[in-house]
RNA sequence: GCGCCUCUAGCUCAAUUGGCAGAGCGUCGGACUCUUAAUCCGUAGGUUCUGGGUUCAAGUCCCAGGGGGCGUACCA
């Protein structure tokens, strides 16, 4: 009979470091219950000895026969089975902690074989699909949504540190919009609406600060509808924020901050291991405009005035596949995303983006034809995006025009107008920055993982036939 | 989407030139009172991803399909 409820006082943790320096051969006197999988069993005759597995880590199991009730069961247990002990925790002769079985019961049985105890599971495809064993059988699996866990919850605190408030908003767009990206569509059947899931929070949050939050943030899951790689799942989360009478400058101070602070939370330093480098997440990051970046990695100056087809000829070379569509500062984007992103390693606050590309930052306050637009680009990958971001209603409505042409020429992933959140802007954005940063890839970031499966408990797969 | 690789017992992996589908772990049965991936003896376990083809003979070669991985493209 499986109990109902079982309590255990102690994770196997917890007695390594309560009890981890006793003497070889001695016992504690303290007795305590602790629940997990039963991993390994070593059967010798009269004694027993298990190893438990709970979510902390791993415990010995002493069972004497003559201590332990309904032995004969308890060495029949199989690998894999849930079990709750009790009694006095002790180390054997041999100087390994345990905990001796004086009560045991089985709280679920495994009715199917456990992976190889010593290799696990090496099948990618299996340790996705079948996360509840890889949980158990991959170290580094657990360790990794632990840490996505405490990084979730430390960025939280710390934004509410700092006066931010959590907010959800919708997840069904009637218009979507805040990115460039081909949404998923849906459909409300009572109200016979089309609706779109979302691939930003943006333009929503953005009405908050509108509507008198003047520091907002939503740790929000979108959904693109684009093709699956290392860094692309689906859907994925975003942090969004956005800080009323900030610019850009300071949203980057934020991020350098944030990121080193959580670095130093997980690691102790902010020199972390990556991909068999070193990562220096410490502040203050390198600042460098997008231009100054190609003409160092290429030795090639670009500026939008130059002649389109000098500019063309240049992306070209670079292998750039030149669409009529595209101004000056589309290809100069394309170009410095074919020549130089992957080549930055430690990080880089990549700024002033063309306007061309940048639909909803602000002008440049000094180079026109810019944006006050930054990402941050860390291990050659872009890590977030962010910008002071467009207040004036009249500008906003050009730039949205300007994306419904491109849509109505077949870009797929073009915005499109969103006339309620003009007239947000109607009725008043203050100067705001606002940030969006990719959880699953600062996640990767922080954890020293490759693909962004990794960091995704259930990634999107075909379903199994 | 395109290219390359891959798929054999529950798990990890073998199988020579195309020549009887195997081992370890796990399961099941037995021995064993300080083991550490315990050890020892024994047992069962297979649509070799699927469907065709070549051949006396296919896990192996060919064609088509499916799943997955990697790269690339798309994804600012």
């Amino acid at each position: 009979m499986i109990p109902y409820r079982f309590e255990p006082t102690a994770t196997a943790a917890d007695l390594h470091d309560q009890h981890g320096s006793i003497e070889d051969g001695s016992e504690t006197g303290k007795k305590e219950t602790v629940a997990g999988r039963l991993m390994l069993r070593r059967v010798q005759g009269k004694l027993a000895f298990g190893t438990l597995q709970d979510q902390s880590g791993r415990i010995q199991l002493f069972a004497p026969s003559k201590v332990t009730p309904e032995f004969d069961e308890f060495c029949a247990l199989n690998i894999g089975d849930w079990v709750g002990v009790g009694g006095e925790v002790m180390k054997t002769r041999r100087g390994e902690l345990s905990l001796k079985v004086e009560q045991w019961t089985l709280l679920a049985s495994a009715q199917r074989p456990f992976p190889d105890k010593f290799h696990g599971i090496s099948d990618q495809e299996t340790r996705y699909r079948q996360r509840y064993v890889d949980l158990w059988v991959t170290p580094k699996s657990r360790e990794v949504f632990i840490n996505r866990s405490r990084i979730v919850s430390l960025t939280r605190r710390w934004l509410e540190d700092r006066d931010f408030i959590e907010v959800e908003t919708p997840v069904f767009h009637p218009i979507p919009g805040g990115g460039f990206a081909e949404p998923f569509t849906t459909h409300h059947n009572a109200l016979d609406l089309d609706l779109f899931l979302r691939i930003a929070p943006e333009l929503y949050l953005k009405r908050l600060v509108a509507g008198g939050l003047p520091r907002v943030f939503e740790m929000a899951r979108v959904f693109r509808n684009e093709g699956i790689s290392n860094r692309h799942n689906p859907e994925f989360t975003m942090l969004e924020l956005y800080q009323a009478y900030a610019d850009y400058n300071d949203i980057m101070a934020l991020v350098e901050q944030l990121v080193e602070f959580l670095a130093i939370e997980l690691h102790g330093t902010a020199q972390l291991p990556y991909a068999g480098k070193t990562l220096n997440l410490a502040a203050p990051w390198r600042r460098a405009s997008m231009l100054e970046l190609i003409e160092e990695k290429t030795g090639q100056a670009l500026d939008l005035e130059m002649d389109l087809e000098e500019l063309r000829a240049i992306a070209r070379k670079h292998h750039v596949e030149v669409q009529d569509s595209y101004g000056p500062g589309k290809l100069i984007l394309e170009i410095y995303e074919k020549t130089t992103e992957s080549e930055l390693w430690d990080p880089v606050f990549v700024t002033d983006y063309p306007k061309e590309v940048s639909p909803l930052a602000r002008d440049h306050r000094e180079l026109p034809g810019f944006t006050e637009r930054f990402e941050a680009i860390v291990a050659g990958r872009e890590l977030c995006n962010a910008f002071s971001e467009l207040i004036d209603p009249a500008e906003q409505r050009l730039r949205f025009e300007d994306q419904a042409k491109l849509k109505a020429a077949g870009d797929r992933e073009a915005m499109v107008v969103d006339e309620d959140y003009l007239r947000a802007l109607e009725y008043g954005l203050p100067p705001t920055g606002g940030l969006g940063i990719g959880i699953d890839r600062l996640v990767m970031l922080l954890t020293d993982v490759q693909t962004i499966r990794d960091v995704v408990l259930f990634p999107t797969l075909r379903p199994e036939s």
